[in-house]
DNA sequence: TGTACATCAGTGAACGCGCGTTCACTGATGTAC
DNA sequence: TGTACATCAGTGAACGCGCGTTCACTGATGTAC
């Protein structure tokens, strides 16, 4: 990667990405337009490696799910699991909101459901559980919770709400 | 109201409202241009009562927390209360989350926390149910959670993972 | 090793679109005398 | 009761904007002979 920029990209199909997420981050507008603009790119050069804004988005989602779901599959208490659930939301909200606004990316998104419920023995509670961590999540996102130090928040609700319903279902 | 329309409207302040309630709920895209339209008006003619976009959508989400508020005081039980929230955001999804979805309002969305909360008595329990309800709500409008019969869905969470939880800090 | 040429990955200009908003206007209403 | 006039609530045309996408193109790359 030389300083005068060649012809040729490279790898223009992950700067792309890495744009789109950097635009996400900065919580600018988002277009096509604008991914194309901050990779230095004219605006229809993302057309050779995305068919359409659609597809980016879709990658977009794909991407982020994995990460997340990466993130979880590290944790391996509950609490840790919900703390990093929230703390992945409020660290990439625009993604965060990206990955669950939109109809298609269930697949992606499966794996995470699937992390999150493998913890939990009664389905009525691993559905409790999701809702809950993502309600924090989406409720501090939109400012609706706020709170200086999430996680200690998170901690607090899992352990006065969940913790207990999982034990009265949990073998003993 | 005669058929032929008079030059003045009569109401064209609140007839702007329910036409943007109208645009919400057919999920169709929202523009100031479109309630216009929709409420047969020239595109120009709601600046007589908002004073631009943002005024007119701050009205409908302060709308949109009176009406849930009043729905969520009519149901006495917490379980109840759950299903009517959930209830409210499906036959409402696009202004549940234009009310979530905006930085001001909070004041509106205040009267609807405390009503939750009052049915609670340990803070993290009332965080915890508000956030519960409120990521079911948002993962049925996502898609991310499918369900033929919400409500039951809803009562069975709340069963599995609140009310034992509420039991155990009940005074007995 | 050298050259012809197909292919690929970019450019830059242009399209049509709907948007929020402003402008100058006009028809209807209601109040003062 | 009748009229003049200020005020109000609409109209219709126009603005500048950024968008997604398409078009015809061109510079760079790599392969066949």
């Amino acid at each position: 990667m030389s300083t005068s920029r060649p012809y040729h990209h490279g790898d223009l199909r992950a700067a792309l990405l890495d744009a789109a997420l950097d635009l996400l981050e900065a919580d600018e507008p988002f277009s096509l337009r604008a991914v194309a603009r901050r990779a230095g790119v004219s605006p229809n050069a993302p057309y050779r490696h995305y068919e359409d804004k659609e597809a980016l988005l879709a990658a977009l989602a794909t991407h982020g799910f994995a990460q997340l779901a990466d993130r979880l599959e590290a944790a391996s208490e509950v609490p840790d699991m919900a703390v990093e659930y929230v703390a992945f939301a409020l660290a990439h909200p625009g993604l965060f909101r990206l990955m669950y606004g939109r109809p298609t990316a269930n697949a992606a998104s499966a794996r995470t459901a699937e992390i999150l419920a493998s913890r939990l023995a009664a389905p009525a509670l691993q559905i409790g559980a999701w809702a809950m961590v993502h309600g924090l999540a989406v409720l501090l996102l939109d400012g609706k919770l706020t709170c200086a130090d999430p996680a200690q928040l998170v901690r607090a609700t899992v352990s006065a709400v969940l913790t207990p319903a999982a034990r009265l279902t949990a073998p003993h």
